[in-house]
RNA sequence: GGGUCGUUAGCUCAGCUGGUAGAGCAGCGGACUUUUAAUCCGUUGGUCGCGAGUUCGAAUCUCGCACGGCCUACCA
């Protein structure tokens, strides 16, 4: 601990803590204050699973002995007999401390305990007269005191920024929560067990990279001192597992961090969770059909269901996603333009000035309708819909489209109005390549701080050949979010970034 | 970055047009052997985010700063 730490801590100490503190003090004279020989050989949900269903008499009768143990949240003491409640990684269970069946020297002890600390019980399950399991403890012990007060066990934690910055006592006291970051972790599971089961192999690529590609954004900047040169945290790992492919790994996928030096919202973390895979021999309409299935399954596994309700408007993942092309989905929105103006380069100026859009002016047509799509029709997307023929100009590292060289074999996957995945046919030719990253730095040397920079080391790799491959990179943060309802990306997040307190 | 709302006891919140800072939970003491936000009696606890200003007097009004929520912009 620092000097900085111990004065802060000393000067937030309040009489609840000091009280806590003192308590502590006495266990440590009668002992060890931080045992470690406890073991317990039930978790709460396990036994109202199997035991809920009993009877009062059935359970007497039984006299089933169980160990539990789990941070203790309420506490309410009548006399001779005190109830008490602890929660473990699964749930809570009631525990019944009286002076007949504990001892009053346990029960006794048990009156000082405090919200919050750490218990081991053992006892015989039984129902209360409102038939809650319970347990009637005939061994209690204190494993680990708690120093500080929970926050109100009512009402929790409101402050977001509280539950944010300790995200443990959001943990301790809202269910939600716990709900979020366990779903969390099965999509992740979920999507995982997917890949795997179509024989996918699992990598890690660098994090830290000398050239940072495979996305148009703005990197974070590192030093390595004993090589003595600056690195870039990864914005993609695209470029990587592009290489692989090209070194035969045909079936390749990555569940991993991203980082990018951009804005923070209630949709952007600096630091993200990105799914990415490539299969070779396949292309972005096989990946559009894969992408639907893994939805579709991943829902089913963790929801069991592949109906969504996000912020009170209902999807169903089982219908077909629509694919519809950029001015297409336009249209579709937007009855007031018609098909002919949307291929009017004037007409799109015009219209991109009256709203007040930032365009590029070098764009060409394909590039114009984007900023138009993602002004008038993006958010409106709320049903999952498949946004194909992405134009060239916006699509570096994707292939070229065999009937029309100006647009890709890309689309971009959007699901309440946001987008969650973004896949194509990739560009295997490294000449074209080459090209592509020549306008990049182009682009650059005029100023487009997100522009790519020419990856020398990757095009050699793709001279060796990259078999025809298609690839994808899921946003797992929104996907999340999507799942379990969160209107922010933070409340999917463990420990979002926020800047740092005073 | 811009807009907007917020910051009062450990936690959840009141505190009106400026006049000695309050409640519930938690804590401490007491009563109570099946409680469900347990109940009942008593009681401790405050740099009102920070700093200026106006005023006889500021939690309250003004300005600045810090941090955060939401909206918005760049972006996934």
């Amino acid at each position: 601990m620092t000097q900085e730490n111990q004065s802060s801590s000393s000067q937030d100490e309040n009489h609840l803590i000091v009280e806590r503190r003192s308590k502590l003090a006495a266990l440590r004279e009668q002992g060890n204050a931080f045992p470690n020989d406890y073991r317990r050989d039930s978790l709460a949900h396990g036994l109202h699973e199997k035991y809920d269903g009993y009877s009062k008499e059935a359970l007497e009768s039984e006299q089933i002995v169980v160990k539990v143990a789990g941070r203790m949240l309420f506490k309410r003491i009548m006399g001779k007999a005190s109830f008490a409640a602890i929660q473990d990684m699964s749930g809570r269970i009631q525990l019944y401390i009286s002076n007949d069946h504990t001892g009053e020297a346990a029960h006794d002890a048990f009156r000082h305990y405090d919200l919050g600390d750490i218990l081991g019980a053992q006892g015989v399950l039984f129902k209360t007269k409102t038939n809650e399991l319970s347990l009637r403890v005939t061994q209690l012990r204190l494993l680990t005191k708690s120093l500080r007060p929970l926050p109100e066990k009512f009402h929790g934690l409101t402050d977001q920024e509280q539950k944010y910055r300790q995200r443990y006592l959001d943990l301790i006291t809202s269910e939600e929560a716990r709900h979020v970051f366990i779903t969390r972790s099965r999509i992740i599971q979920a999507i995982r067990e997917f890949f795997v089961g179509r024989n996918y192999l699992e990598v890690e690529t660098p994090m830290m990279h000398s050239i940072p590609g495979g996305a148009t954004a703005r990197p974070f900047i590192t030093h390595h001192n004993a090589l003595d040169m600056n690195l870039y945290l990864r914005i993609a790992p695209e470029l990587y597992l592009k290489r692989l492919v090209v070194g035969g790994m045909e079936k390749v996928f990555e569940i991993n961090r991203n980082f990018r030096n951009e804005g923070i919202s209630t949709r952007h973390n600096p630091e993200f969770t990105m799914l990415e895979f490539y299969e070779a021999y396949q292309d972005h309409n096989y990946l559009m059909d894969l992408t639907e299935s893994m939805l579709r399954e991943v829902a089913v596994n963790v929801l069991g269901t592949t109906r969504i309700v996000y912020q009170q408007r209902e999807m169903d993942l089982a219908e077909p996603f629509s694919r519809l092309t950029i001015t297409q989905a336009i249209l579709a929105h937007h009855p007031e333009y018609s098909a002919a103006q949307l291929c009017d380069r004037d007409f799109l100026i015009t219209t991109l000035q009256e709203l007040g859009v930032k365009y590029n002016p070098n764009d060409g047509i394909g590039g114009l309708q984007l900023s138009l799509f993602d002004e008038t029709t993006e958010h409106l997307l709320f049903a999952p819909t498949f946004i194909v023929d992405y134009p060239a100009e916006v699509s570096p590292l994707a292939r070229r489209n065999d009937g029309n060289p100006d647009v890709t074999d890309r689309f971009e996957l959007y699901i309440a109005g946001r987008e969650i995945a973004n896949g194509f046919s990739e560009l295997n030719d490294p000449e074209d390549q080459a090209q592509r990253f020549l306008e990049q730095v182009q682009a650059k040397d005029a100023g487009d701080m997100e522009a790519m920079h020419y990856d020398a080391d990757y095009i050699h790799a793709l001279e060796y050949g990259l078999p025809p491959t298609a690839g994808e990179g899921i946003g797992i943060d929104r996907l999340v979010m999507l799942f379990t309802d969160a209107p922010s990306i933070r409340d999917v997040i463990l420990f979002p970034q926020l800047r740092k307190e005073d």
